[in-house]
DNA sequence: GATGAATGAGGTTTCATTCAT
DNA sequence: TATGAATGAAACCTCATTCAT
């Protein structure tokens, strides 16, 4: 783990010191901030660089453009996500299931909310056919996607600290492709986490979101309804 | 009925007789064919100009910018709704019920499928904050949504005209609040089909995104799972 | 007199109709309204032919652009300067001089008051070079200026109807060259009435401006101070 | 007094250094040039930057637009304007007064005629209604005309270095309004000098000119003609 | 390391102007 | 006569990007 990330360093290949370090961080920050309210496309070098308390050129110094600058950002979604595995990965026997599935829609939704400003970007390059942001994407979500496959089909993953040896194989009540299933249940996370503001903005409150995506879930994992 | 929709009228304020509307139409052809291909921030007068064969002096006749000109293609959007709304509020007699949430599925990824650019457009902006499209989005989805939603909680919908008259309240397996649990399997219907070829991308296959949805569409109306 | 002016004729070198000249007239009102407020260059045909309830084609019909428009509107000028210059030829007898002179000034204001917008293209137009609109101010001006000139030096005019055969030849307190003094005259005229409201927002009132300039018109016409 | 001036910013907010301010300057000469030959508003930003060997991206770096830099220009107006206000404010006695009158004419045409084309701008901006141009107008000639004012009343100037204690206070013979009676003067000092070239179109000679304009003025502040 | 300065490049807009109807 | 429509042409203005200091 002693090499330096690619990404760390500047546009001459150079590695940078202390004092390059603080600068680009400055400006991976103000690029961070710009992303909550401006539309990705219309983010300006000279943006940045103002916000950073920089130069253009300076920016120039340690991204190749925008787009690298967000795509570095946009790496960080990886980290949170094992967690969120782990979560999934959890206990779905009938005592603890339908609070492991609640736990798991609340910790999407605060995953999502925390890295909202990135997500929309990389949902939206993913869309737009950008190899590399889809390649972020199936990362980020993949693990939680793989994880949810086992835990619908029973199989323990190979992976998985907490799974039991003794888990019997079953077929879904939503599906037979777990993969499937597994992806389905994330878009629905995804999407309504992405779409949170429009519904609470249409009288949907977040507590009847969460209700209604946990039931889903903890259906189609354990064909179960919460006990009453 | 006789009035002209303001959208037709041009720049000038003029209504553009029948060389001018089809010229107008052109141009909408023009930006729906590169709203495929390109990043909608991308799309630039000229290209569109050109593609329609003219100038962008006259493109600048009959819309103030492209984003005007998209929000036109988004209107349309809204035609294909209340089709859809239709078939969810058809039969859910346990005879027929799997078969119309497979094709209410079904039904909603061909709708996504002819629309997917000026949805994915309508998706960013409307998550980016821009109002007009987000009202454009409300309004593109709200039929099926309520539609849903009332079929899920039993109660017949007053404009439903296959509705029963005998059909009894009562609570979805998915939650208590009918509005939530429509928005949410709304949400996985939109995102699975928005990102539907990243899945096959991934090795899943369309047929099982629509088992998959279908069966927990399925149980959130009827609490049942298909006949085998 | 029968021969139409040449500014009558549409650009195609037809002689319009009745109907024809009714729209020559609304497009010359129309330039006159914006000539108002809007800074000559600022005035687009487009503009024109709006206010006027047409289109830039039908401009283009009775006028080359809209220099030659403003051109015709300011031929007009010269129509108020004989009423002008014949005041200035009336009465300097000692008894009638300082009403006379009051008359004057209190007339030239008028007369560019309700001139004010042409006067001012006028003015720039022939400040920047422009040929055929110094001729114009030329004509405008000059009848007063030659008029203010005869007075100064005594002689009577060749075309003064009412001027007195015993006039005497003299030399005006206000210089040799009575050309000279005219056109001082007339430029203080002209310069106080074209700035008079910027007078007023510098606290002068236009009664005190009315004042000096008869006072100083008086002295250089008489060499006498008004009767107290 | 180490502040710099606001108007010597770059438009991102930077203080340009020496090379920085070596180009403003030549944009600043280029934009004047121009101003001699060219209508205002005619003015392209091509123009100055080709002029000033640089590109329009540049020009904008200085300035916001083709007025901003004239204003500019127009700043400088003022530097001239103490000095003939000193002129104005000198010696009026019996002795001295025809030749300081002829002094303060030609004084004035020179400073007129060495900023003609920047009084061209300010003079029309200034009727068009653009306050900021107004506000440079008052300031250039406010000195003079103050100036005026006072030696016309009688009254010393506080400022008045030259000025004797005991000048006696009188009413002008050219009216009673002292600010009026400046006006009024330096209303005709104004037009003349803008239209000196006109005048001499016209046949008269600038030496007429001076001559009048001397005479009116030596009589509005003294009361006399000058010694034969 | 940082950044003043400069600028090529390109899309946006606005009009004047022209026809064919 | 009048005018929908179309468009060439030109200026505007903004950025990304690059150096030399």
């Amino acid at each position: 783990m002693a090499r330096e990330p690619a990404a760390l360093a500047a546009t001459d290949g150079r590695v940078p010191g202390r004092r390059g370090r603080a600068t680009r961080q400055r400006l991976l920050d103000a690029t961070a901030d710009l992303l909550e309210g401006t539309p990705w496309r219309s983010i300006k070098v000279i943006d940045i660089a103002r916000r950073a308390g920089t130069s253009p050129a300076t920016f120039y110094q340690y991204f190749e453009n925008v787009e690298q600058a967000i795509l570095v950002l946009a790496e960080e979604l990886t980290e949170g996500a094992g967690e969120l595995a782990a979560l999934v990965e959890g206990n779905w026997s009938p005592e603890a299931a339908w609070d492991t599935a609640q736990a798991v829609v609340q910790q999407f939704m605060d995953y999502w909310e925390a890295n909202r400003a990135v997500f929309r970007v990389v949902e939206l390059a993913t869309e737009e056919g950008d190899l590399r942001f889809r390649g972020l994407r199936v990362r980020a979500l993949n693990a939680v996607t793989e994880a949810l496959a086992e835990v619908v089909s029973g199989t323990p993953s190979a992976r998985s600290v907490t799974s039991s040896r003794t888990r019997i194989r079953h077929e879904s009540p939503a599906g037979t492709d777990p993969m499937a299933v597994a992806a389905t249940l994330v878009s629905m996370l995804a999407h309504v986490a992405a779409h949170r503001y429009g519904f609470e903005f249409w009288g949907i409150r977040t507590h009847s979101l969460v209700e209604s995506q946990a039931r889903l879930l903890l259906w189609a994992v354990t064909g179960t309804t919460p006990p009453s």
